[in-house]
DNA sequence: GTTGCTGCAAATAATTTGCACTCTC
DNA sequence: GAGAGTGCAAATTATTTGCAGCAAC
């Protein structure tokens, strides 16, 4: 979720909307991990401890368990085995180079296009993730 | 790598041609792997004990961390974060039920087909994943 | 014979849990 | 005010590493 960064309020709506109380650690945690692109858990426990320094990292690992199960945030794990997150749930795809790890969200409309081929040929995506070396990687070779 | 189960013969081959010292452990540790389906490192430490009762996890770890740098296996991360391995390394698409968490090998054709759809629109994937709700979740909803 | 491989046990890293206290609704 | 949420510390799980003996080339 880049671009348009989500406000308080909304992250409120958002949380309010899945029947979720409302604290200030759940907001800044959400807030984290719209922000930061694919954080994995202690990325999330920095940003939010910068704001609220006596949040524990059991939090941040307990929220970010509830908000999978509300759907609210999806999981992914990198190539090097560590557990990312990402506020987006809606199917879309995910492009990991297999050589540095980074992962990024596919533009919008090519992401859209392979999951409607995916769906014309018999599969029902609620994701996907494609494997590449990425071009950096690729031109440092 | 289903289908025809490769002997130990074809395995030693294989490690060889990587340039790797054969040793006993490494060859049940290949077919370990081969034999089950993505397994993960516990499945193969109990396939493994059972023909050489006193081999160690440790020897497990290091044999598989070995075979991902010599591109042998690759590792693969399932949806409830257990890291899984397979003995294919060639680009082929898996797929993954969000739902149980199950993994298997996409057909080859339809792989192909994935794959070279992919690279038509400019991609170049070395592997990709598709998450799906798999048939069996899907009915029992 | 030498160098790398293995088994064991201990170290590290990531995540979860129990409990007493605090806050939201 | 009741019950859920939080912080802290301890527990658990997955994986890695040091070291001494053993095996492959």
């Amino acid at each position: 979720m880049r671009g348009k960064a989500p406000e308080a309020e909304d992250l409120t709506r958002l949380l309010k909307s899945r029947g979720l109380k409302i604290t200030a650690q759940r907001i800044l945690i959400a807030e984290a991990i719209s922000a930061l692109d694919h954080p994995v858990a202690v990325d999330v426990y920095r940003y939010v401890s910068r704001k609220m320094p006596t949040i524990g990292l059991a939090t941040v690992y307990r929220t970010i368990s509830l908000f999978k199960k509300a759907g609210i945030i999806r999981e992914l794990t990198d190539l090097k085995n560590s557990t990312r997150f990402e506020l987006r749930t809606e199917p879309h795809v995910n492009v990991m180079c297999v050589n540095c790890g980074r992962i990024w969200d596919m533009e919008a409309h090519r992401s859209r296009k392979i999951l409607r081929y995916l769906s014309r040929i018999g599969l029902n995506p609620v994701g996907c993730d494609v494997l590449v070396v990425c071009r950096h990687c690729r031109e440092r070779r």
